[in-house]
DNA sequence: CTGTTAGCGCTTTCAT
DNA sequence: ATGAAAGCGCTAACAG
């Protein structure tokens, strides 16, 4: 490949000539802007972005760090982060964590080796303090949190607004007349779920609080045990799964019970499926904005990269609530 | 961030040693490297990725350039590029083209001036010859093109067995007694569904040929329009969709036409949904094997780049023909 | 408006 | 077993 040295000698001009009209950095005139591009042409030279890194000490790239690229959610939200990073011109490097604590501190020790110009980073579930202090070192990058995030991070976090959400979807069905829930509530490690089981109990009453049930297992067996041994106890007129994974396992018990919904028992999940219209009956979700979410996650980090000293910042993007089939139609007889 | 250098000057040996200690590239007397790592430990060093690059030209990564971000099959290609390149100690560049023949060429551009060690490369529909000159430049590194592959490619390849697995398909309908289909066969420009069309018409006889019906319409609005008319043309008593996309546009028009499935019109689709099992009826499917092409993608270029000179090589991984409800129950009487 | 030149941090001959 | 030193290709003072 030609340097920028030989584009130099043939265009007869300085290096620093041709890296000016290569960058335009500094006005060049005509003629001789004219020679560099016709020397550039001839070589059919290109930039080496890995020099200029070296020498910029930046490298025009982020990182993200995903928990699960399998979850369709997580996806989207890379999607949405390439899109805002493209726009941009960044390049994306990606890693993913696979819940894995330890792959986690390694996928961010290797992009921060990478220099890259900042991190985005959706934590896994339990992730240590390593990945903490890593993000804190002294060689470390502007981090943004996505999805996952943290009363008091030191750091910019872009999230949904998962309490509110789940209290006004809890809402909606106590206005429909259900009074007794079964809530799947998954691994409460998590910032995601704790914050959708922390809405429940705000739109249940105190005095119905003792009628309700919850389950918190995290392996999908277990998951799906708890979530039949509820409803053999047969309280709930309603269940709500508070991630994908949790309404797969539900939705399997329930057809495993032969409890049809919405007749038996009303069902609702968050973050959905994808093409939910197509199921029968069409199902009552809450749609995440995972694209979006990236997206603001790339706004951010750019921000902070901008001013390095203004204050965290923590984004909450709103869910969109998809009343369905589901939660419809029948309506329960007051208790 | 403390450098090699001062690290060397802490160990009281030379930058060479500290840099064999890092790689393991040399024998270092116990001693003498017991020192090199305390003085790594007390200054926090952490080896430049950048520098290392530019000296050894080589990033210890790849670029992959997938043609539509937002779709399933191919988030499950980045995912499984991911896992195999994580396994090889390899970081991941990626890109997205979202079908666009320019912002492909300006990936494909960014990646190589990036100097990733090779390049994985999902074609967009309507990818010019411009990407290819770009892959065969004199800067380029070995490339893998992914999931849309093309006769007498120079390229390694991985691809699904689209062609056996329709007439799989078709000959399991036929089986089951249905003559009369209708093929939304999509984008004729996109290899992957003329291999499933040309699959289609292997399995039906030629004396038939004529009672089959065709959509090929590119965008939604119109592949809607074009099953909506055959639909009330009204011959077909099975749907055949050659991709996701196609299959939503298809199960709206059937759904608008009131048309119930199995019992009026059969109904399949190759690629899927994530979540088919809760589907009512259940959705009989072919599923690609997404995650292990993006795999096998890498693969392939890791063995090209062992051995640049090999013939190309092209992978057609079996796909999973699942049947469902939707094509199942009524035996069509013979015709 | 243009050129000279000193590195960025690292690996790797070539010596010893 | 270790060290000295030459760059990889580029940018950005600094000087004219």
């Amino acid at each position: 490949m030609a340097t920028i040295v030989e584009v130099a000698r043939i265009a007869g001009v300085s290096t620093s000539t041709v890296s000016h009209v290569l960058n335009g950095t500094r006005p060049v005139q005509p003629a001789t802007r004219k020679r560099v591009v016709a020397a550039i042409e001839e070589t059919g030279y290109r930039q080496d972005a890995v020099a200029r890194a070296m020498r910029r000490s930046r490298t025009d790239s982020i990182g993200l760090v995903v928990s699960d690229a399998g979850e369709p959610a997580f996806a989207e939200m890379v999607h949405g982060v390439e899109h805002a990073a493209a726009a941009r011109g960044l390049t994306l490097v990606l890693a993913n964590s696979a819940e894995d604590p330890e792959r986690e501190e390694r996928a961010v020790s290797t992009l921060l080796a990478r220099r890259v110009d900042g991190l985005i980073l959706a934590h896994c579930a339990n992730s240590g303090r390593a990945v903490r202090a890593r993000l804190e070192a002294d060689d470390a990058r502007p981090a943004v949190l996505l999805d996952r995030v943290f009363d008091g991070s030191p750091h910019d976090q872009v999230g949904a607004d998962n309490r509110e959400t789940m209290r006004r979807l809890v809402g909606h069905l106590r206005d429909a007349g259900h009074r007794r829930f079964l809530l799947v509530a998954g691994d409460q490690r998590v910032p995601t779920l704790v914050e959708r089981r922390q809405g429940f109990r705000d739109a249940i009453p105190d005095a119905e609080l003792a009628e309700q049930t919850t389950v918190d297992a995290v392996d999908p067996a277990s998951v799906r045990a708890g979530v039949a041994a509820a409803l053999r106890a047969g309280r709930a007129t309603c269940v709500i799964a508070a991630s994908t994974p949790l309404a797969v396992a539900s939705l399997e018990c329930l057809r495993d019970a032969g409890l049809s919904t919405p007749e038996q028992v009303a069902f609702a999940a968050f973050d959905g499926f994808s093409h939910s219209d197509l199921f029968r009956p069409t199902i009552t979700t809450v749609r995440q904005p995972a694209f979006e979410m990236g997206e603001a996650a790339v706004a951010l980090l750019l921000d902070r990269i901008a001013s390095p000293d203004a204050s965290p910042r923590t984004l909450r993007l709103n869910q969109r609530l998809e009343l369905r089939e589901s939660t419809e139609g029948h309506r329960l007889r007051a208790d």
